[in-house]
DNA sequence: CTGAAAGCGCTTACAG
DNA sequence: CTGAAAGCGCTTACAG
């Protein structure tokens, strides 16, 4: 009952015609005979026939894969994300008839996606994650392959799928801003991070648009350590913000601790929101307002976006995701 | 300066010899003179030469390409495990020159692997997380495709690889019984699980070992569900165990929590460790105790044995992975 | 030890 | 609308 790989002589021979013709079948490409081209369909489905994506990839000197680069780093990656974003990945592929290679990128280790770019087993790669140092972007812009950062990536000029930071972070404080809190704080890491001065620049575009000054004493950057992160906790507290902003859920996560340390309830006593927020605040009590993106739309667009790049469209530089405000109880505040 | 790709032909002519004769250079295959060789050899690694893996598997109808599949669904999932995995599986993949394609796998939805078995983009598949239903073991018998399990496969006659649940069990209990304890309970879910099963089976192994009877009346499986244990573990403390092993750390979880919420202190009022540890219980306060699984060698294995399985030996049906006793300090057993 | 030739399974100008 | 033929970049009997 083993399936000798059915091929496209086979067909041809079986059916009368040259394997031109049903190539051309197949492909849809070149005038091809309705009678002929419907006969060879119907032959294909009932043999099951699949052709060859090797050889097909060979006469295109195509593969049709791309990479997707997976951080190596065991620490400070939000794995669901990414197991998200695969999923949004393989299915546009699909929808394309591509699939998807795995490999393991490190900041200073790119031998796993050399690997693949030297054997020419793909057309693009999507980088999973940028690093400083553009490691990656910089040898693949070298070999000219193209290539794609979720995320912001340092080499200027790189194609890019990114969060709309500011937008966001904007609209959260207006939400924040609307229900009442006015003396809004932020903690968070440092700003040599473009993304945590995107976050910045959206709270205070949302103070503006309210004709409000953000109070800049109650702004404290620098760290996302949770030592420092505690201290500058510590100090504000002090200056009684009625709401703390965290840039990200890792420094949220200390906050989060470090208030309940001290007895500080959440949200009788403040409010508490994170710009960024991973599966770890996902199970916290109270239930922390934050925003969400959609990690599965940016593996869909990321595909869409290189695939023209591939296929030689001149792709735009950055493509923008969606986001989602997420209030919860966190940010509930206490009727007086 | 870009790379129109050179090929055998280009160097065969550059080098005024055969292309056979490059081709049997490269791959060592076939009586060849050593000078020849070299100097192919010196030709390739000047002009960084690598051969067109698509032609290459074309011409052996290989791909050197396995699939890894990733669950899709998002709960229950130990994405440290699998991240961890696809490291070890690439690293292993590229020593024998292979590379890894990804793809998606849910209980009831194979056809993401269907995909890639379909078009011929790989030559076997590891399955990253089996299912009762045994999906997509059956669709890869069906096809002829050779396949791997990681954990226990529902399909008979199935590859698999598998943590030794058994002996790492029964080790982990013979290390607390020999650090004092003496009243050992067990929490843990439905024994419907093989896995369950096999952690319990251990768990007795080690007791018999020292010539005692486990009691039964401390074991309460049935249910990972919070509540459930929960109340199991109320239950259970008005026996005055002296240590509770849970069989996995979501149960371990709750038992803690419940444990925190009771006032009953670790390790002081008694001792708590878990049977297999994921980055879940990474933080806890105390650090618990539990055994650890190396889910990399995991891959590499993985990788290996499948690769056997690909080239024709008759991999052997089941490969046990190594694993550690992780003694930490929810079982240090306080000086009385 | 080395080469000419056929073949892996497709695609695609080029002719009809 | 259809085909014969060359080509994608390798490998591998088969001869020498």
């Amino acid at each position: 009952m083993e399936n000798r790989k059915l091929t496209i002589d086979d067909i041809a021979r079986d059916l009368g015609i040259s394997k031109t013709t049903v190539s051309r079948a197949i492909s849809g490409k070149g005038r091809i005979g309705r009678e002929t081209t419907a006969r060879v369909l119907a032959y294909i489905e009932e043999k099951k026939y699949k052709p060859s994506a090797l050889a097909k990839g060979l006469a295109q000197s195509k593969t049709f894969n791309v990479a997707f680069a997976m951080p190596g780093e065991s620490k400070f990656v939000d794995l669901p994300f990414f197991q998200k974003c695969m999923w949004g990945i393989t299915s546009a592929a699909a929808k394309k008839d591509y699939d998807v290679m795995l490999c393991v990128v490190c900041e200073n280790d790119i031998t796993g996606l050399k690997r693949l770019a030297e054997n020419h087993k793909v057309d693009g790669v999507i980088l999973g994650r940028t690093y400083e140092n553009a490691l990656a972007e910089k040898y693949l812009t070298e070999e000219g392959v193209p290539f794609l950062t979720i995320g912001t990536s340092a080499l200027p000029g790189a194609v890019q799928i990114d969060n709309d930071h500011v937008e966001a972070c904007r609209k959260l404080t207006a939400r924040l801003i609307k229900s009442g809190y006015n003396k809004i704080a932020v903690i968070g890491g440092r700003t040599e991070h473009i993304v945590n001065r995107c976050r910045l620049e959206g709270f205070r575009k949302a103070h503006e648009d309210c004709g409000l000054d953000p109070d800049e004493n109650l702004i404290l950057t620098g760290s996302s350590e949770p030592a420092k992160v505690s201290a500058a906790l510590d100090r504000l507290l002090k200056k009684h913000p009625d709401c703390i902003v965290c840039t990200d859920d890792s420094v949220c996560i200390t906050v989060l601790n470090r208030l309940a340390a001290l007895g500080v309830s959440i949200p009788e006593d403040i409010g508490v929101a994170s710009f960024y927020n991973s599966t770890t605040l996902d199970n916290h009590r109270p239930s922390v307002t934050s925003l969400e993106f959609d990690a599965s739309e940016a593996g869909t667009l990321a595909f869409d976006v290189l695939l023209e790049r591939i296929d030689g469209s001149p792709a735009k530089e950055l493509t923008l995701l969606g986001y989602n405000i997420m209030e919860r109880e966190s940010t509930r505040r206490p009727v007086k």
